[in-house]
DNA sequence: GCCGATTTGTCCGTATGTATC
DNA sequence: CGATACATACGGACAAATCGG
């Protein structure tokens, strides 16, 4: 659990700006400013800044200051800014979710395996492929390779639950970093007999590989999803902080009251 | 243009990394040999390194060292880590990109507009619809929506070319910061007009808000892409450094040669 | 199990550079 | 020009985790 100094400013200026406290369009106080009320340093009070910019809730502005561009939004169901099981992400929008083992099995990487998914030959691993469904509805195809050695013992009981719960808190292995390509594939035969696609003939497949805190790629996952409930987002910062000709005219908010033209809700 | 020193570090490290120089598994030169090296302080050295691992290159353990983890990957057209323009992104894989100016028009943004995408209302708008080709093949289908108080002049000649170059070079407006949303939809009459979308009936939607260096919202995105020639990378890092309980037997690697287990390609 | 060496994580104070106004 | 604000960098201090003896 991070208990960190800049951990709490960056929780405590993201609150603040998802509660508009600090609006959109609006600049926070100076980072000297915030040093001050936060009893720590100027280099803390930036490492939660960069933290918040990073997540798109804010944009530095040199020479100007730190400027909000958070704007609330229509709550899609699938956030996937950072590593979160499905589990997580149906509490966090509190939903009812079920989730059905389709099939467990074990195998043994082979060359094609190990090729194709980047195990080491003669791994071995747990197969494991299982419907995900919301208040019902199939929305999720999972497809998951663990190995074996990392993950231990491992059963269909638990995979019908939360696996990642389980790694976590049983068996101690700390997931770290997530590696995900984003592709939209035709549908396959299991595809069209778990989820109820409609007239949709492709889906988001989203394929991950994860390492543990031993730089240990121990899974390998990809998950189906259905069209129609599937939404990703991400912000990018551009590297490149400025060279502002400030061509245009002044568009000016300063800190304080910000006359904030009428952008209404997104 | 960044020639941080920050950046020249990470910069160094990451060809390293990419040449293998660094092979997947292995450890980094600690911090401190590293600060040594490149005659800077620990902090410089950690920042650059914070960058790598932001952008899976590399894995900080704690008391242990930094880890590579980067595997050379099948290069996929479209990276999309970073706000790159589809010029940027053909010359990066030395593509031979054209663009057709299918519409070009003006509009301004009424109360429908104004809430479904963002603009304040009253607002002057440049609206375009561009087809993007690479090597002759329509890929990309660009709906976009630029204030015209902020891109000033714009004419359907610069937008057969990189508008966003146009914008960066001649304007001086500076791209900051980029959010994105990623979605799968059905396929309308103007993709399948000028889209070769053989047998998909859907495809892969990349909108996008892009602000300016004064925090101004002034571009709306909707890129349609063909499903066979996108895919979108990731990376993600779990922000809760350990508990390592190291349940599981030793898997170590030290420093210098490893053995890294035969993990082929991938 | 303990201790000490190594390594990363957090934080501070300060200095200097650069951009804005 | 000076004041303010962010950007970069340094050096140091201490904590926490790991690993070997």
């Amino acid at each position: 659990m991070p208990k960190a100094k800049f951990d709490l400013i960056y929780k405590d200026l993201r609150r603040k700006i998802e509660a508009e406290e600090y609006p959109f369009q609006s600049l926070l106080p100076s980072e000297h400013t915030m040093a001050a009320f936060y009893g720590c340093s100027r280099n803390t009070v930036r490492r939660a800044v960069s933290a918040l910019a990073a997540e798109g809730y804010v944009q530095s502005l040199h020479g100007i200051g730190v400027r909000v561009i958070f704007q609330p939004v229509e709550q899609a169901v699938f956030t996937m800014g950072t590593i979160e099981s499905f589990q997580e992400t149906a509490a966090r929008n509190r939903l009812n979710i079920t989730t059905d083992v389709i099939r467990f099995t074990q195998l043994t990487a082979d060359a094609r395996i190990s090729q194709k998914y980047g195990f080491p030959a003669g791994c071995e691993l747990y197969y494991i492929q299982r419907v995900r469904r919301l208040d019902g509805k199939p929305l999720i195809l999972d497809i998951n390779m663990f190995r074996k050695d990392v993950v231990k013992e491992l059963t269909e009981e638990i995979a019908s639950g939360s696996i990642y719960d389980y790694l976590e808190h049983n068996v101690g292995v700390t997931i770290v970093t997530s590696k995900r390509k984003f592709t939209v594939e035709h549908i396959t035969e299991i595809d069209e007999k778990y989820l109820e696609l409609n007239d949709y003939n492709c889906l988001a497949v989203v394929t991950s590989q994860t390492f543990d805190a031993d730089g240990i790629m121990f899974e390998y996952t990809q998950s189906r999803h259905r069209p129609d409930y599937f939404s990703f987002h991400d912000t990018a910062v551009r590297r490149c902080p400025a060279r502002t000709q400030q061509t245009a005219e002044k568009r000016v908010y300063h800190r304080g009251k910000n006359p904030c033209p009428s952008i209404n809700g997104l």
